[in-house]
DNA sequence: TCCCACAGGAGACACATCAG
DNA sequence: CTGATGTGTCTCCTGTGGGA
């Protein structure tokens, strides 16, 4: 699995050249951006890898490590593919013994626009978690193991060892990659440039449709994905043509045919069929139902804090005007109380006075009378209207007192 | 703790190519 | 012819790991 190269838990001893030439390996033929994408790189890093790689080899090895294919400067960009060495490097890496792939330049489109399914899968996805994908080679595998049978060979009974019974190399499928997504789920690529005609493309369909058949498989939705509108149609036309070939009850699994960039909203599961769609419909009619009401329900909500806040004011505004007056009367409450408490102290002291003047006034009426008897003793026309004693009779009452 | 080697990332510069 | 764009090469800086 091409993610496996960027893996660093399952992949920790591989160095970032290591990872740059396993993915350049499983690519194929590929150029910078499809790498940035892919690896999640920005363009300087893997810009910066390639160089790094080639830097490190002599002058002479270094298109042997990576060359690099196509125009250089406006005329478009590059694309690149591993040397011989650098495929070397990545059977090394994979404990593999070295294979005879070359990238052969007439795959150039055939490749890119493989590899650009898998950029743009990522790109609509937002990331590669969840995503896997198997180049050409692994995917043929995937066929191949399912179509490889056991069977016991009597004469090595007794060893109790089956043999393996080789598929038939004529109808057996190679698909272009094999990509899972998660919840999705799994689909064969093919990649479909425009220049494959007639019956060897029927032929194509044809071992699709029968592979289910002889192998115990369960087979992935196939994807036919093609280069403009013009070739869908015809790939369709030869897809039902082909189909005519079979009986009516023949069980044919899923395939469907787009033009490049249509194949990944399906791939990430937005569209996968029509009930689906229909699902999708009502629970976008629910959806736009619920969030009509919830918005009632909102406005219902808002208007009620509104009044509720309205509410409030007024109590507030209420309780302001109560409290002003509460304290105005308790204002006056306490001045009366101050005056009734004043008024009574001074009641008291009066009281208090009156008594101490009672009985002053007793006290000297009481020495009046001992005065006034004395008085009219002593001068028979002392009378109480007159006030004062005459002073010569105060000067005789003192010589006698004395 | 220091020194050294190496990997990786980024930038500068020269050059190639092509559209306008 | 010129400017825009992309590539190849070189250099510098930083971080990391191993050995003295």
């Amino acid at each position: 699995m091409i993610f496996t190269w960027l893996d660093e838990k399952e992949t920790p001893a591989l160095s970032q050249t290591d990872r740059l030439i396993g993915v350049m390996f499983d690519l194929g033929i590929t150029t910078k951006t499809q790498l940035s994408v892919i690896m999640g790189w920005n363009a300087t890093r893997v810009r910066s890898t390639i160089n790094n790689i080639r830097q490190k080899a002599k002058p002479k090895d270094r298109d042997e490590w990576i060359q690099a294919v196509g125009a250089t400067g406006r005329g478009g960009e590059a694309t690149y593919s591993l040397g011989a060495l650098g495929l070397t490097h990545a059977y090394a890496l994979l404990g593999e013994d070295k294979g005879s792939r070359v990238p052969v330049s007439g795959q150039i489109a055939h490749s890119l626009g493989i590899n650009e399914i898998l950029c743009r899968l990522i790109q609509q996805k937002g990331d590669r978690k969840g995503v896997q994908w198997f180049g050409t080679k692994q995917a043929s595998q995937y066929v191949y193991h399912h179509m490889t049978k056991r069977k016991f060979d009597e004469k090595r009974l007794h060893t109790g060892y089956s043999v393996k019974v080789q598929p038939p190399k004529k109808g057996r499928i190679s698909p272009d990659a094999l990509c899972g997504v998660n919840g999705v789920g799994s689909f064969f690529i093919e990649f479909d440039t425009g220049t494959k005609h007639g019956t060897k493309l029927e032929d194509q369909f044809h071992r699709y449709f029968q592979l289910p058949s002889e192998t115990n498989m369960k087979m992935p939705t196939t994807i036919w994905v093609t280069v403009d509108e013009k070739r869908a149609k015809r790939l369709q036309e030869v897809y039902w043509n082909a189909r005519s070939d079979y009986p009516k009850d023949y069980k044919f699994h899923e395939m469907q045919i787009f033009v490049a960039g249509a194949e990944t909203s399906y791939m990430l599961g937005d569209h996968k069929d029509g009930l689906k769609l229909d699902l999708v419909l009502n629970e976008y009619d629910l959806a736009i139902r619920k969030a009509k009401r919830l918005e009632k329900e909102l406005e219902d909500k808002q208007w009620e804090i509104k009044k509720l806040k309205d509410d409030l004011r007024d109590s507030q505004s209420e309780s302001n005007q109560w409290e002003g007056r509460h304290e105005s009367e308790e204002r006056e409450r306490k001045k009366w109380f101050d005056q009734y408490s004043r008024q009574l102290r001074r009641v008291k002291d009066m009281e208090k006075w009156l008594k101490k003047v009672e009985e002053r006034v007793e006290k000297k009426q009481n020495g009046n009378m001992l005065e006034k008897a004395q008085m009219k003793a002593v001068n028979p026309f002392w009378t109480e209207a007159k006030g004062e004693l005459p002073h010569w009779m105060k000067k005789m009452l003192e010589e006698q007192n004395h």
